[in-house]
RNA sequence: GCGCCAGUAGCUCAGUCCGGAUAGAGCAUCGGAUUUCUAAUCCGACGGCCGGGUGUUCGAAUCACCCCUGGCGCGCCA
């Protein structure tokens, strides 16, 4: 059936291409700002009267009158230079809204096409600790993922971790040496702070000739796959990933691992296989894609024979369109590598791995910054943990519940921290356009007004209240169409019904912002509405269109916010 | 040098792809609301040459061109 907007547009489009003779004539149909202007407005008129050298006034006029809208609005007329303002009636609102609330999918309709869609996101490295680099990618990945997912999709959470190249040779040399138990048994592991462990290899590197020498045969060793550099690496790869899984688990992300180890093996036929096609070519001895457009070629060979993540990058991309049947994939990086993934898609595209049809989407985020505008670090300069940033955010949050509602039992308290602190945390960054930076701010992030998590959870929480606090039996509500009288009524309804076409959005345009601000005004809408209409105390039928409402509202906030992997409590 | 991104209220940000009505929100500030379903709330006020300029258009924060400021990226790291 389409959302309320499309059911609107198709409508006056028809009568657009009547009136004009235009088949594709558009309706630009959208909400208006202001409602003195009604509930929705079509800008279609002006441009197409432009392009008919029409006045736009006029040809409003006759595209009104062939409009029948009564089924659904109650006002339809033209305004300003051209414009038709819809007035939605409350009868249809509220039939519109007793059919919401049959609906399990609450608005959100699967895409017409299930498609396989890869998204690579998280990305961190083995023997590195996951910081507050990583948080974007993982909340920022796991959400497009969920959106796209709610959408029917066969999707993909492709961990495409750092677990390969020639900082492995220093690695596990270093952990031959200090826990030569750890490289036979593997049993137990020396390894506590993964940090520690690679500086300290580091360190030796720079500073030991002998180590840095047999680091380097290391390389070679592993690469040419000795079976004991091999199950060293493995037990390195192996401490990384228990320790990721932390990170994953107390943010409730799950991901498929795929390093860029998987494709080591298909690099040498890559590269021979770009070179022997001439798309690469030798350039002072390494193999480069030289592509239009671009100041510096895209290399995938070095002039010593090693392979670069370029090449590792296309590997994968062949791999997941050919072997795993991707028809879009989506890259969840910093923007900071823009230009590598447009040279990427272009070799790609140039090579022939990604047909035209397959959809290759770098989904670029910005940095967060500290106080200082600076790339946030810990004071002594170095990467902040993200589980230190995830603890905070629990203990904050841990702090206001028992300061807020302290007659909770402590393990209560306790699950309910997590939510917001892992809720607000979450939140902070998905709420902002993913392109642009942002300054972290912890007040901001945990202040219970605003537009945060706290404050969502918080609607729901005081929703729940009412279902609690009433005793109230689903029959109640259950089945009815509700009486929209008031006008916080129908704002709050009107906002309801778009919750589909928004996550719907959200999810083509890999951008989560756009449900957090659905969200939030759903929210604001929802208190304007707590406040001026009693539910409980409501005479009927009022009450039991009233709890329906509520009872949508609270599907809606939990459906939305677990879209953003953000879980809401009963309780706060 | 070449390229990419950003510049919107005191602060933090939406809106820019696809041009519409008087440019929105949060915070901060100020004023108001509570015998009432969680005040972790709500209502109101204040606050803008949308970095600058030129152009296209009936109409520009949005499109084009130029400039200024800041950030970032640019062959053998990822």
């Amino acid at each position: 059936m389409g959302s309320l907007i499309e059911r609107l547009d198709r409508r006056i489009a028809e009568a657009l291409a009547a009136v004009t003779g235009i088949p594709d004539a558009a309706a630009a149909v959208k909400p208006t700002e202001d409602e003195r202007f009604g509930d929705f407005q079509a800008n279609g008129v002006m441009s197409l009267a432009k392009r008919l050298k029409r006045n736009p006034r006029e040809l409003a006029r006759e595209v009104l009158a062939r409009l029948d809208l009564g089924d659904i609005c109650s006002r339809v007329e033209t305004a300003g230079p051209g414009f038709i303002n819809l007035t939605v009636s409350s009868r249809f609102l509220s039939a519109e809204l007793g059919a919401l609330a049959r609906d399990a999918r609450l608005g959100l309709d699967a895409a017409a096409v299930r498609e396989t869609i890869v998204v690579d996101f998280s990305c961190p490295n083995v023997a590195k600790e996951m910081h507050i680099g990583h948080i974007r990618s993982t909340i920022i990945g796991d959400a497009i993922c969920r959106l796209l997912e709610a959408r029917g999709h066969d999707v993909r959470r492709i961990n495409h971790i750092g677990d390969w190249g020639t900082q492995f040779g220093m690695l596990i040399e270093y952990l031959r040496r200090t826990d030569p138990e750890a490289v036979r048994g593997g049993k137990t592991l020396a390894i506590g702070d993964l940090e520690e462990f690679y500086r300290a290899a580091k360190a030796r590197f720079d500073a030991d000739p002998e180590f840095a020498e047999a680091a380097r045969r290391e390389v070679v060793k592993l690469q040419a796959g000795d079976p004991e550099s091999v199950a060293v690496w493995r037990v390195i790869c192996d401490v990384s990933r228990r320790k990721f899984e932390e990170n994953y688990a107390l943010l409730d992300v799950r991901l498929e691992e795929m390093g860029e180890s998987f494709y080591n093996g298909f690099l040498p036929e890559i590269a021979a296989d770009l070179a022997a096609r001439g798309i690469a070519r030798e350039s002072d001895g390494a193999l480069c894609v030289f592509l239009e457009g671009f100041g510096a070629p895209f290399m995938v060979r070095k002039r010593d024979g090693g392979y670069l993540y370029a090449t590792t990058d296309l590997a994968a991309l062949k791999y997941r369109v050919e072997a795993m049947g991707a028809r879009r994939i989506i890259y969840v990086t910093d923007a900071r590598q823009k230009e590598h993934f447009r040279q990427l898609f272009a070799a790609a595209r140039l090579a022939g791995y990604a047909p035209e049809d397959v959809r290759l989407e770098h989904a670029a985020f910005g940095s967060i910054l500290g106080a200082d505008g600076a790339p946030l670090k810990t004071r002594a300069g170095r990467n902040v943990l993200l589980k230190d940033v995830i603890a905070e955010a629990v203990a904050r949050a841990r702090r206001v519940v028992a300061e807020k509602n302290p007659e909770l039992p402590a393990a209560e308290q306790d699950a309910i921290a997590r939510i917001i602190g892992v809720g607000a945390l979450k939140y902070f960054d998905l709420r902002q356009n993913p392109s642009s930076d942002y300054v972290f701010d912890w007040d901001r992030m945990l202040a219970l007004d605003g537009d945060t998590a706290p404050y969502l959870q918080y609607a729901y929480a005081r929703v729940q209240s009412i279902f609690r606090k009433g005793a109230v039996r689903e029959e109640e509500y259950a089945g009815v169409d509700p009486l929209i009288d008031a006008r916080v009524e129908a704002r709050l309804g009107l906002w309801l019904l778009r919750f589909g076409e928004t996550a719907a959005a959200a999810a083509r345009d890999c951008r989560p912002n756009i449900v957090a601000g659905y969200l939030y005004e759903l929210a604001a809408r929802f208190t304007a509405f707590y406040g001026e209409c009693p539910v409980l105390k409501a005479e009927e039928p009022a009450r039991a269109g009233r709890l329906l409402l509520c009872r949508l509202t609270a599907r809606v906030l939990a459906a939305g916010l677990r879209l953003l992997g953000i879980e809401v409590s009963e309780r706060m």
